[in-house]
DNA sequence: CTGAAAGCGCTTACAG
DNA sequence: CTGAAAGCGCTTACAG
């Protein structure tokens, strides 16, 4: 069956198109008979417009785009039913896209999406290279990234003060009494990363603890990563008493790895997490973990972005908005006296 | 900065836009130096082709819209995850719909993704009516409905044999000696939630085993619906030595009601969930679960889609694939026998 | 209060 | 091997 367009509704109500597509939009007045002619062919008809026509002629698509890592990782699955969540109030539907942190997929993500004309897109750890921010920055589409610094010309940023939650975290486990303390990482060098690596480096200088280079490792933000990075971890001599790990999966990874070889957890190993994913307070032990305020920051993403698509031509700054995260004390972390058995 | 178009390139180029649009469509034989001077052209003017064009002008969108009940509940950030990448794989994009099993929601979705035009839609957990389906089918529009049955008319339905898995969890816990087994449902009267109590009644029945109206409970599909339904069962007398969730989310809510009452899991009382999502096997005890098998959900309701786009006018019969979940037996569940303590 | 017509950026039958 | 032109389904200045 051939869709049914204004024209046909049009012809239907004996009015011509230009009064169909008003009473629609309502965006001239229209005799309240004629209308109501319209109106009753337009259902009688099972009219549907097409936002493909309307987007063609207007320029805009009521679409955005997200690009993220993994929604299949409880983090970006939060993240992204909130920006759901909020675009859907204000008339936006989303393309969800995993990159998997691939360059290439999150290239051909940016390529289609750019094609589909959305109106703007929400970027999620982007990996390491500028070029395809650089390309949308370009094109003139609204950007915004999420939970990663980059250069404020290219796009909006809301982001965590990574470098003070990495400070909390340590500086929770040096408070504890604990001086062996491990670090797990993520697979690379992004600035989030990075930040919560250095928060913790400082806390530990000042508590005056070295941190031989051996105690931190690297994961991959997965569950099978934390185990793997653990049991490195488990090698060392001495073995540490505690470990943060910068997000929760890792952490519930080497909560696994230690059970597994025979550890507790936290009588032997307190382990500290990030992220606070809903599921953290609900493993055992309940997890003491960093908490982002995702709600937030998936607020400050799509308003910003919707923002900047309205003020579109009057090319406003760009702005940087920093969040800060919260210690969740809960028990997968213990005093090191105890340790003592 | 105005959009550069085929009329752009093909005046940098000196040809028709027709010219130009094969060489991009390769879809006609250009001479060799014609097609340099126009990929030329379209490097040097940053030339992006418009899908809104296209699609208006093709009637096709390559864009599958997805409805499900909630991302952020793990079991379907997975699915959603696995149907994005098969989409992706055959150059699909996927707009996320969040309905909460509302209906109001859902319709407006339906609408949207009518008006959006997409090439076809993937149905979760579509509440209790089936008008928007209804209105889905009326339209012509290629639908696959996953998780429920629908009558075979309406669209293609891949599904699990619910039947059987509820069967197959209570006669695990049966096969365990436990008599007093209840059940945490979901909150409506959806195909899959009823199917899979009617096996776990099926089995009790055989086992001859009474079960008293209150030993089913009503949850909501999440963790604190879990709990919450978990407090009212320890208030029957007798109390229950066995839950039954419909999902893991409520299985962990149970646990963790179960935990503040004091109680032990699997010691005191035994628990299996539904789903095996990825943190089922993390939880501490590891979840005792069916398995749905995820990914050959979201391959089958992928590809049925597409193929039916594909062969839209041939309007091939609908199908029904069901698929038979696993009992996967880890330690959230234990011999009767050893409650003696 | 209403309508005829141009144009958004493409694809493609038709013609040469 | 290449181009002029119609048309996909809308919106909107212009005219009456």
């Amino acid at each position: 069956m051939p869709r049914v367009t204004m024209k046909d509704v049009a012809f239907a109500a004996g009015v011509s198109i230009t009064t169909v597509s008003h009473v629609i939009n309502k965006t001239r007045r229209v005799r309240q008979a004629t209308r109501e002619r319209v109106e009753e062919a337009m259902h009688a008809l099972g009219y549907q417009p097409s936002s493909v026509a309307r987007s063609l002629r207007m320029g805009v698509t009521k679409t955005i785009g997200l690009i993220l890592p993994d929604v299949s990782n409880p983090f970006f699955a939060e993240i992204s039913r909130q920006i759901e969540d909020f675009g859907y109030q204000q008339g936006y539907s989303v393309i969800l896209c995993n990159s998997d942190n691939n360059l290439q997929k999150q290239h051909e993500y940016v390529n289609t999406l750019l094609a589909k004309q959305v109106d703007g897109i929400i970027f999620i750890s982007a990996g390491e290279s500028l070029e395809d921010l650089s390309r949308l920055s370009a094109s003139g589409i609204p950007v915004v990234v999420a939970d990663r610094d980059v250069p404020l010309h290219l796009a909006d940023v809301v982001m965590l003060d990574n470098e003070k939650a990495g400070y909390k975290a340590a500086q929770h486990l040096i408070s504890l009494g604990h001086r062996h303390i491990a670090c797990i990482t993520g697979p690379s060098h992004l600035s989030p990363s990075m930040l919560r690596v250095a928060g913790y480096q400082r806390a530990l200088q000042q508590a005056g603890i070295k941190y031989p280079p051996e105690t931190i490792v690297r994961g991959d933000f997965r569950i099978s990563g934390g185990e793997q990075a653990m049991r490195k971890l488990l090698n060392l001599m001495p073995a540490p008493t505690a470990v943060f790990a910068l997000n929760d999966m890792m952490a519930l990874g080497a909560i696994s790895a230690l059970r597994s070889a025979g550890l507790r957890v936290p009588q032997d190993v307190s382990v500290v997490g990030f992220d606070d994913i809903m599921i953290a307070a609900l493993v055992d032990p309940p997890l003491t973990t960093i908490s982002q305020p995702i709600k937030e920051i998936a607020e400050w993403a799509t308003n910003m972005l919707i923002e900047k698509m309205h003020v579109r031509d009057a090319d406003c700054e760009n702005r940087r908005i920093v969040l800060d995260a919260e210690l969740i004390v809960r028990q997968s972390t213990q005093q090191m006296d105890t340790h003592h058995e």
